[in-house]
DNA sequence: TTCCTTTCTTAACCTACATTAATACATACG
DNA sequence: CGTATGTATTAATGTAGGTTAAGAAAGGAA
């Protein structure tokens, strides 16, 4: 995955008439662990590239749980999904200090995305992939236990599954942590 | 929801210089109730535009058990969601005897999207919105229980509830029919 | 280091849903 | 028409994972 401003600078290398149309649109920011960057139900929607360090996007429904929808590591986009006038469907915060390049979702779709779109495939063919990832997780969470779905996360995700919080990953994988430590054990000792 | 033959018709008034040359990618068939469009595996898959009827997609997990991905009625699009020169992660049967259009998964990529890209957003927006039930219902099977998923269904298909047996309505929940049958009883009943 | 907070594990008990099986009902078909 | 096949309901029993609670381990900050 490309960052924002690389591949404005690769449209500006071959479009060179519209240099600095594209880079006021992006912001480079550190964030400290803990920063909240949006709130489901509010409007304020961004796009967030992650350079370095780690963020996530959950939901917290109406008995309060948690229920984490994704992580993001370095060279990741993360953003909320939903189309750019609709209300945010995720909270996302820092796992980690982060450095990220910043958009904000109204711009990315409708300035930067066909930008990308006609200077190359990526943004396409990267939404035809999301949707895939998306679809194996739904049929996962429908056909396989718990303790199937963790090794199927840490298999797919081993530099994740190291630097996040068990409990974290038990909240990916719709369960509590502490069925989470039950199937690990019976797993290591009976199975 | 445009049918692709629409969708070509209105890139061939723009520009007419192309007449001819994508309808022939578009394929229109009747099928009856029971056909099998594509196999779980397999690699020839296709998308379809249902005019008329409903097909449905679904998994068969390791334990044989059946878990319906999503339904098409008509003026849905049916595609497998992953990348052409991916193995199908679904099979697609027919459920009502149905009139489609066809276009290779490969040609739908490769000539159809693009093609519709320039001449409207459609083919984006729609991939935006696609991707956004995609996450509400993950959230609803890591945190709906079986009653709410089944009123969220009943509420945001009605027109799909009516017409297939409860039994699918089920495998699309995540659930066996039993326990629909019970939870359903129970809330009519004490709640 | 020491204290404090967060995270992990274990265990007892509970509940939603699965499994199995029997019966009733509906639909299709020869 | 009657028989076969698919669908829905109900009930008895089983089980994966939830809840609660407590202690152990690990990480952070002063």
């Amino acid at each position: 995955m490309k960052s924002f401003l690389t591949l404005i600078d690769e449209y500006v290398n071959i479009n060179p008439s519209s240099t600095s149309k594209f880079k006021h649109l992006v912001q480079t920011k550190s964030l400290e662990k803990g920063e909240i960057l949006q709130i489901q139900g509010e409007k304020n929607g961004s796009v967030y590239f992650v350079k370095s360090g780690m963020l996530r996007s959950y939901t917290i429904d109406k008995k309060g749980k948690e229920h984490i929808f994704m992580f993001a590591p370095e060279n990741w986009i993360m953003g909320d999904g939903t189309h750019s006038d609709s209300p945010n469907a995720l909270h996302i915060d820092v796992l980690e200090k982060s450095e990220v390049e910043i958009i904000s979702q109204k711009e990315f779709e409708i300035t930067f995305m066909p930008l990308t779109n006609k200077s190359n495939e990526d943004t396409t063919t990267s939404m035809l992939k999301r949707i895939t990832v998306l679809q194996q997780r739904i049929i996962m969470l429908m056909s396989a236990s718990a303790i199937e779905r963790y090794e199927h996360f840490t298999e797919t995700y081993p530099h994740i599954s190291q630097r996040v919080p068990q409990k974290m990953i038990a909240s990916y994988l719709g369960i509590t942590p502490e069925a989470l430590s039950k199937v690990k054990g019976e797993k290591v000792r009976g199975k």
